[in-house]
DNA sequence: CTGAAAGCGCTTACAG
DNA sequence: CTGAAAGCGCTTACAG
């Protein structure tokens, strides 16, 4: 067999060493080298040192997609995120991407913004790419048949943090209904009667979940959970802020509130306060997601820990269990929520003053120049 | 020539379609319907549509990394973000990812967490992807050296809002002296004498650069800048309030406040008000960057609107500029910023009450359930 | 305008 | 334990 290239096996000029250079360097074939750089134990520990000599001289550096090109799957995985500027999902996205790294995978990014046109975009693009899997956060108003079409030969898929009706991919995410119940029974416990839902689209599985969890609470009390007690709008402070407004000027104005999110809890603060009333005394609130901003909120968030992080190193792991094979239908994964508590609620330390940050403050730098 | 697998070009099967498929299919041979594919104007418009009605009957889809190995270039881009979780990288990453999609590229995405040696590991093992390009934010304490050994044959690279000192990759990033100097300059013209820094670290360049600005303005008027007026802190909201704490309790305290970023600033304000003190009339603040969250703080913040998302933008024409070919040394951008003036700075609307959005509320959705 | 051949840098059976 | 051959799905000159 004639080796293609020029005969000069030597690195320099410019064109990258590739396993035929390593091959003729070393003096034996290129299987021989491709064997050593997947770590084969079939090779003789002699013949391994030397090849790797050979690499390190050479400043190999091994060519993924032809390997990929051969084995006819990458190491690429989708990465779909509905709100990158959302905190919430960027957390998500942040664990997500940890995992799959030492995983052995490479996450290639995609925020579709709720947009479905451009989810639908990038899904069908990135099948040109071979990818290993697929973790997404669909956006809003996703429908199984949206996720259906992914891939010609299906990829492996997994649906994070909202479902999809009907969908048969796995879900991974938090208890959403079993976070609210806690939430609510927080404030049942703290003595309020009249608890307001505030925030979220009613599209959207998890507020579906999110309201259930709320009327679980309050009809296990014997409260009231009608229709009136619900102010819903945009998942975000803008949004909270507004819906909670409205809240606090009905009649039989609700004493305390469980909100969608964290984003929106935030905003309702925002609107108690700048309503002449004091959070955690005359309005109690309690979010959702523990995003890193509740903890340095005014005041600090009582809210549910979603486990964020962890929810998206799950997926990562599903996904490669998915890849080895695992039955859909059986690795599906709803994770445990926590409640935090803090002043927002009233129950947490200096309700009325929220002066407290509820975490040690961060490391002093001092204030030299 | 002997077409290699199995005689049937058929669909089904499981195996996808490749191009010699759809060529036996159509009657043609592969270099044309690769050539169909490319958009080639060569192939007669008649055999074209030929071509394509058999690559839509088949759902053929096309392997972008066999493409990629014979070309010897993917469209894939490295995006490096140092600290994912900060809502300014994040609207960075956003604006990127954008631009990289709108010009035929694909983001894979690394969080780096400010973490040199995580840097290093996700730039030695990205080059086995065979990079079109990489667009990055050093991680913290980035050298040039940290850069320079990205890969054997050099891959464009852009870096991105933080300088390295002595690397010869082109930045794009924000002009932070001249942005501070206008917060300052606005401070100054609103009466104030006595202006601190709060915020960042020394050994970033983003933080050099801001402070120079800051003192730039101070002398201009002839006003103290020195060691003493300067309160640095880790970049995060729980520094800025543990600095400006320090800075209230400081011997004739400062008048106004301008920050490193905004997420400083915010909690900055939170400190001001926890000492009883009314930001935007006891003490003016301004922050860095205009985040989202900016306009939604209590009171919303003064600050310099740093064109982030075109940033991002810019930095991956400015990439496309080098795959193409541009001299890394002239296609280098600083983008202008520009003073966004709400109530935080006691000069916005109503800045004792703090009560008016800066921004039109949100689309309101309603009290229905 | 179209086709036959070679090649991108690996991996995978298959021999030995 | 190692090597020779074929092949992954494309693109690229080169003919015609």
């Amino acid at each position: 067999m004639v080796e293609t290239r020029s005969g000069a096996p030597k690195a320099g000029a410019g064109r990258p060493a590739t396993i035929v250079d390593i091959a003729a360097a070393a003096g034996v074939s290129k299987s021989t080298v491709s064997l050593v750089l997947r770590g084969s134990p079939l090779v003789k520990a002699e013949t391994r040192e030397k090849v790797e000599r050979v690499i390190e001289r050479y400043g190999y550096v091994y060519n993924r997609g032809a390997a990929n090109l051969r084995k006819a799957t990458s190491s690429f995985v989708g990465l779909l995120i509905s709100d990158l500027m959302n905190p919430f999902f960027t957390e998500l996205a942040v664990g997500v991407e940890d995992a799959l790294y030492r995983l052995g995978f490479v996450p290639i990014l995609a925020n579709t913004n709720e947009d479905l046109e451009r989810q639908a975009h990038v899904l069908r693009s990135l099948r040109e790419h071979n990818l290993a899997g697929v973790i997404m956060s669909p956006a809003r108003g996703s429908r199984a048949w949206d996720l259906a079409n992914l891939p010609t030969r299906s990829v492996p898929t997994v649906i994070t943090m909202r479902r999809v009706e009907g969908s048969p991919l796995p879900y991974v995410g938090p208890d959403n209904r079993a976070g609210s119940r806690k939430a609510t029974e927080h404030l049942i416990g703290l003595g309020h009667r009249r608890i307001a839902y505030v925030g979220g689209y009613a599209s959207i599985t998890t507020q579906q979940e999110r309201i259930a969890g709320w009327r679980d609470a309050l009809h296990a009390a014997g409260l009231p959970a009608d229709h009136s007690l619900i102010f819903e709008s945009m998942p975000t402070r803008a949004g909270g802020l507004e819906a909670a407004a409205t809240m606090l000027a009905s009649s039989r104005r609700p004493t305390a509130i469980v909100c969608y999110n964290d984003v929106v809890a935030i905003g309702a603060t925002r609107a108690i306060a700048e309503a002449g009333l004091v959070v955690g005394r005359d309005v109690a609130v309690v979010g959702f997601d523990d995003i890193a901003e509740a903890a340095d909120n005014n005041p600090p968030l009582t809210t549910i820990d979603a486990g964020t992080r962890g929810i998206g190193q799950r997926a990562a792991e599903v996904l490669l269990g998915l890849i080895h094979g695992a039955d859909p239908a059986e690795v599906g994964h709803v994770g445990e929520t926590r409640l935090v508590v803090r002043a927002s609620s009233g129950a947490g330390p200096a309700p009325q003053t929220s002066n407290t940050p509820a975490q040690p403050a961060a490391l002093k730098i001092g204030a030299s120049a």
